[in-house]
DNA sequence: ATTAGCACTCTCTTCAAATGAGTGCTAACA
DNA sequence: TGTTAGCACTCATTTGAAGAGAGTGCTAAT
């Protein structure tokens, strides 16, 4: 069977009323509200040709039809149109002069859900394959040596070891220079046991120091690898009935608090998108078990220096695609300017 | 009326009893699990008193009682035996060497939340007393200069600014001096405008950069003013009926989410806490609008360097307070012996 | 003071009937 | 041949009544 115009179009009209309903539609309703002027009689023909075909189904007999995960997918991929409104307000928000990495992505998070309804997630931008900017050793106590560590896109870690013997000021600069000369500019991923094992050797009798720094180089970044993700508006999963019931929302919830899942969920989102870099898993296409309800809009982001990260939307299968679309690309958008105008 | 021996027993078992099954409990089985030794013919006399004196209440005719808030009061106050089984376990998780702050504490939530199945959740230390170790400038790039903060107790703030002008090595070497002095053992919230303006003067040319420090240690600790909270086992909530429902779940998950009102109500209880460091909270006494059905048990921490910060768990009003009140001192000590092995 | 007994109250469950939205099919129509 | 009106049918949901069950309050006996 064929999928012509008017079946296309009786499809569309059957997921934009279910997406705003969330109840099954009837043939009488898409009769009468849409421009087609054909009689309930009609569109149940085609509506069960489209049943057959396998775009919608109907939860029981006498029921109304609702979208399946095959109708949604094309839905998205072809009968979308972004909305580009009420978006203008979101940049005049993120647009605030923001100084703190984490601070603007918690504020994205929160502004994103207050936006859509929808429960929403940002991963932290990658500094996995970045360079060492630099590494200062300072002694904060006798016994206490400070190390900062410092990144390419400047991302600071800081780490307080304690050392043994006490180091005099010209140790800690011998100290610096030495791992300064050989680890600066370095991807952080490239440092090997040959390099380590090297300069242990020059720093004699503090090597223990040189391979205290290096596991602190090693932990700073390991830290950042178990990825951090912000979370908000995880409670608009009760405007949505279909994901309101105990099990499912606790589910849910739980995914949301532990965080891990989402972490791998963003990752693979990440590396998978396409040319646009947004992608959408319809129900079960979401390798998340608890989310096999919901549909999950992600939009790879960029900040410059190689740092990216993903951004995500969860919500009920009947989500507003357009909306959800349009907004994420305009966020895109946001945070390029957003870095372009301020290296930070 | 008096509250005499046998009502308060009367009562207990009532309590204990709503407790464990969350149902009304009703005159039969208080004389069939009790060694009172009383037909229920009696048990029911004693309870209409006990309901008079406001200690229990029946949610229609016809039902069993449950306590009332006042009735649990009463029960925490004097009735309450601590549990220090299974507690140990959690001894052996938590002295698990333990290296960032932010990993400890949300191991900490994380295994309270697990052991006590309720919702938890901790407030980072508080710095806010506390002095000024050191600041250190040094030049990440051109125009670029990264300040390290160091806080008595060993917190670090890391700020980058951005300059016009650039800075030489000596300059950059006055500067930190300069800043050094003045500011050195400082408790952060001692520093006043006159001082400001005094180094301003004394960095001549240089002087917005010292404002722009100033700024920044400003910053650094206002940022922890908004106070970092960690939770966990947010969806314990759906283990109990009687917070389960949409409504009081979707409006207490947002309290934990949104982390603001929690932060209120976990500074109220330090400050407030008599002089075991435990509060507890029981339904309409708990501050937070939300939580009106819940009770929520409270435990001030010290971390050493008069770094405060408090613990605590959120539960039905029927929760085992026995048991989260053992298992929260036990982690009061648990903390307190840390801390002396290991001042990090 | 305690208890047995009983009428009474109220919730919750069960079940059947009524309701109503929506379908599939057939026959008529343009 | 595609479209439509009409009608019997299906099935989830609502409604209401009956009944069960838990528990109480009160009275009278011990």
């Amino acid at each position: 069977m064929e999928l012509d115009e008017r079946k296309k179009k009786i499809l569309q009209a059957v997921i934009r009323n279910y997406l705003e309903t969330g109840e099954p539609v009837g043939s009488r309703t898409i009769s009468k509200y849409t421009d087609l002027n054909l009689s309930s009689a009609t569109i149940r023909n085609e509506m069960a040709d489209l049943e057959e075909m396998g775009y919608i189904l109907q939860p029981h007999t006498s029921a109304g039809r609702i979208p399946s995960d095959k109708g949604y997918r094309l839905y998205v991929d072809t009968m979308m149109e972004e909305k580009q409104r009420e978006v203008v307000e979101m940049k005049e928000m993120l647009v605030e002069r923001q100084d703190k990495m984490e601070t603007l992505l918690k504020q994205i998070v929160k502004v994103l859900a207050q936006n859509t309804q929808y429960a929403t997630m940002i991963s932290a931008p990658q500094t996995k394959r970045n360079k060492l900017k630099f590494i200062q050793l300072t002694r904060v106590e006798a016994d206490q040596i400070l190390a900062v560590i410092v990144i390419e896109g400047n991302v600071i870690k800081n780490s307080i070891l304690s050392v043994n013997e006490e180091l005099d000021d010209e140790t800690l600069l011998k100290l610096n220079i030495l791992l300064n000369t050989h680890l600066n500019g370095l991807p952080v991923d490239e440092i090997n046991l040959g390099m380590i094992s090297m300069m242990k050797q020059q720093a004699g009798i503090h090597s223990d120091i040189v391979s205290e720094v290096i596991d602190a180089v090693a932990e700073g970044i390991r830290n950042d690898e178990d990825l951090k993700i912000y979370t908000s508006g995880t409670n608009n999963i009760f405007r949505y009935p279909e994901l309101a019931d105990q099990q499912k929302a606790s589910e849910l919830i739980n995914t949301f608090e532990e965080k891990q899942l989402l972490g791998e969920l963003l990752q693979d989102a990440g590396t998978e998108s396409g040319n646009t870099g947004i992608q959408v898993y319809i129900g079960a296409e979401s390798p998340v078990q608890s989310m096999r309800d919901c549909s999950v809009v992600t939009a790879a982001y960029e900040l410059g220096g190689g740092m990216k990260g993903t951004i995500g939307i969860v919500g009920p299968k009947r989500m507003d695609y357009d909306k959800v679309v349009g907004t994420l690309r305009t966020i895109q958008t946001q945070l390029d300017e957003l870095y372009r105008k301020d290296d930070r």
